[in-house]
DNA sequence: TAGTGGTCTAGACCACCGT
DNA sequence: CGGTGGTCTAGACCACTAT
């Protein structure tokens, strides 16, 4: 009997069994769980509390439950969840990202200091690049990131992932990202880069990437006719 | 005695119930709701019950509860997390949603199937509505959902929020969704409903979204100068 | 100390799914 | 039909907060 007392409750500490026993028994998804009654006996609980940890597990996406069917090890979802680099998008399509910096400069925040929760006279770096998948132009991508926090970005190699370079040389993990999305024309500017040949609607997408605190600034204009930007939104 | 019996479960009643109290009574954020114990008493339900119900509506970010303390309406989030449905993210602005029915017909499922998860000869509905903002033309939107999950949708009122509607007249709650955005240039026909008078970029937003299965396939086309749409994304 | 929410029990009936 | 999860009851003791 595992559950004599103790300060953790027993709700809590079934969860902890629940899981460890999905890893050690190697369980995999779709694989179903024992029936909360049988909980209810193995560990001489009463049903709600069994209920709340199943429950929890739940609202974690850790299992799924079907009425009248049982409870299942949860399909880890296909595409991860929410935010995805360029780079990994189009890996995830099966095409060869390439990246061209086109401009690359440092200079007072201004106006994005505000969003970037700094002064408007602190540096920032202000980047362009060119991104392409496979060869074929697909957006260009204006970032602000203050300079205080990726000191010596000028020796980093641009041309892949700023996502992973900001992971592997300043142990930034991005986390959380506030995006928002809208149709604009295309300006000449944007034509000559994009080798569009005349005035097309582009995607525009600025976003705001956390840590915990703002990171970086991004603005990007995707050609949408070969590109649509897909996120995984949970409640 | 307000809880005899119906097909809706008691802590749901509950919760719109409480919901409309906050409402009605005008309270503010931090003002103390009453005791579980007093809405035991109050409905004459259980403890467990009434649990489920602030439960709930603590997970949704309505309330917030503090042992020893008690149940407080919540300070509302600066920007939802996540999904937020049209009708959300119009009375987030401080502006006042409206819906017109354009279409509304059913017909067999043909391509739309895949997504649905049912067969291509199986009913769905098809509907489509044109949404405003304070009297201005947003978006039209067309929604492809199953006629089985369904039945006698005709009979519902459409001019408000499908999330309502599915919530209320069938227990569906949306969770999760998967939604790819692009630019395209307007249709004339899109021109006309939406008044613009020209050609302008809109905002593609298509979305599938699910409870546990898929429920609904939704188009929805933005004109995104006056509109930004807006998320939320974690890893 | 009185009142709150947090946990828990040992039952019960229901709706739903598969066979 | 038997088994599953969904809802619900009428109690109980505990941990915490305020007075």
């Amino acid at each position: 009997m595992p559950f004599k007392k103790g300060p953790i409750p027993a709700y809590f500490r079934l969860k902890q069994i629940i899981i460890d026993d999905i890893k050690k028994k190697g369980m995999n998804p779709g694989d179903m769980l024992p029936s909360e009654r049988e909980y209810c006996e193995r560990f001489g609980l009463s049903r709600m509390t069994v209920r709340q940890a199943l429950k929890e597990l739940e609202h974690e996406g850790i299992i799924v439950r079907e009425r009248g069917r049982g409870s299942f090890v949860a399909i880890p979802p296909i595409e991860q969840e929410g935010i995805m680099s360029f780079t990994e998008m189009v890996r995830a399509k099966g095409l060869e990202p390439e990246t061209e910096v086109l401009e690359f400069q440092k200079r007072p925040a201004g106006p994005w200091g505000e969003f970037l929760e700094i002064g408007e006279k602190e540096e920032i770096y202000e980047i362009t690049r060119l991104r392409k998948a496979s060869g074929v132009p697909i957006a260009v991508e204006t970032v602000f990131i203050p300079a205080l926090l990726v000191p010596g970005i000028e020796a980093a190699d641009l041309s892949g992932s700023l996502f992973t370079v900001l992971q592997e040389r300043y142990g930034i993990e991005i986390k959380r990202s506030k995006t928002s999305f809208s149709a604009v024309l295309s300006t000449p500017e944007m034509e000559k880069v994009l080798m569009l040949g005349g005035t097309w609607p582009l995607l525009r997408v600025e976003s705001l990437n956390f840590y915990t605190k703002p990171i970086y600034y991004e603005i990007s204009h995707y050609r949408s006719d070969q590109f649509k930007i897909t996120v995984n939104i949970s409640r």
